[in-house]
DNA sequence: CTTATATTATTGTCGGACAATTCAACGTTC
DNA sequence: GAACGTTGAATTGTCCGACAATAATATAAG
């Protein structure tokens, strides 16, 4: 099963279990004990805690002390606080990046055309998937590592609910409108247009996510107070 | 020498390594050998190892596969990167924290109070103490774990550079300006121009660190891409 | 003096062991 | 029978020692 030995033991089993969550393998909430995994994936506990540690930072486990890891499932405020911040954070991006997607806007307009084909014939994982290169797009732009990667970690803690949003088809349609909303606003060299179409976007996903019921999110919301 | 053995071993170095940083023993650069932290500080590897990662995660440290960790050190263009971001966050967390801040300024007003002193008597050491309790106290009252944790990563990725930044006393009435601005918006109730007060005192930092000398910063700028 | 090789230092990974803590089953007492 | 404390197993936290993999340094050859 193991042909790639360049990567490093705790990166193959990160990318593993990011893998099993991703599929819903390991399903938001559910705990993961050590010896069960270094069983299965052969590997000694000194390198499945270290992946452990990488994964909960990256936000997509976990950890309590003495309870080990478990798939990170947000409460309903963590959500909401999330939002706050990656709007915060998408908008600087686009900021950032629009001078540059003036420029050379083909990249964007093919993603947009992409998103508008998909939107028209329904299907969503198409979309879903454009969706993600979309936002992709203008934080890779702004040129702002830190950025990009504070952006990434904040959409992996999101992963588990991936499956669950823009299911429905009317709300496909609406979000698309403010997709194209936001490249009009590139195309147009439109700064504080184009920001507030992306907080705008953001706050939409943010109530629509509000709006899935109870069971979707975590109970005991275990804000962990540093 | 230790005699809190309440808390975990992995806490202990932390806190013991984060010391270091703070008083300067560290300095930015330097690479700590796992080797010579077991044997000073008499614990395990294991132990050693989870809290640098630990430190690294809060951007304390940096690490690079097969190279160990160092004392974090920001290039000039990452400093930079991290204070676009900064801005942003500390202008969401105005935001946020502004309706309760306006109903309840005792403590607002208290810490403006300490700085105008402060500021008078040139008392350094005294003025960063409270312009952090400052930032802090937004960041606090925001009402946002995930924007609290976030924005004390950054400020911890800047400690190698807290000794040598405020140091102009002109540089310290013009901040406090900028603070005193700040307050005033919130006691009007003012987001917008609170927001942009904010927003403009980190640009100011951001200006004043930019004009310091290169060898403040690191080298060859390890932009880390994941 | 430059390049290639060998040595050394340091990190990455492994396995086992025990202590500390959590959680669940059990029995006692009222 | 229910609330309570106790025992025990399961799991995580920490330690030790060892070796392999890699990077840094020193040495030798051209």
């Amino acid at each position: 099963m193991e042909e790639t030995d360049s990567r490093s033991t705790v990166e193959i089993v990160a990318t593993a279990v990011t893998e099993a969550v991703r599929t819903g393998r390991l399903v938001p909430g559910q705990r993961l004990t050590e010896s069960d995994f270094t069983s299965r994936l052969g590997v000694s506990r000194s390198s499945l805690r270290e992946a452990f540690r990488r994964l909960t930072a990256d936000g997509l486990l976990s950890a309590e002390p003495h309870r080990g890891v478990a798939v990170r499932q947000l409460s309903r405020p963590e959500v909401d606080n999330l939002f706050q911040v990656r709007g915060a954070l998408e908008a600087l991006a686009v900021k950032l990046a629009l001078p540059a997607l003036h420029r050379a806007p083909a990249s964007l307009i093919d993603i947009q055309h992409g998103l508008d084909t998909a939107a028209e014939a329904g299907d969503m994982n198409r979309f879903s998937e454009l969706n993600a290169r979309f936002h992709r797009l203008f934080r890779e732009t702004a040129n702002n590592p830190l950025l990009n990667e504070t952006l990434t970690r904040l959409s992996n803690s999101l992963y588990w609910l991936q499956f669950r949003i823009l299911v429905d088809r009317q709300q496909v349609f609406e979000t698309n409108r403010q997709h194209q909303r936001l490249t009009e606003c590139v195309k147009a060299n439109d700064a504080s247009g184009a920001e507030a179409a992306m907080l705008g976007h953001i706050e939409n996903a943010r109530t629509l996510i509000q709006s899935l019921p109870d069971d979707h999110f975590a109970q005991v919301s275990t804000t962990r107070s540093d």
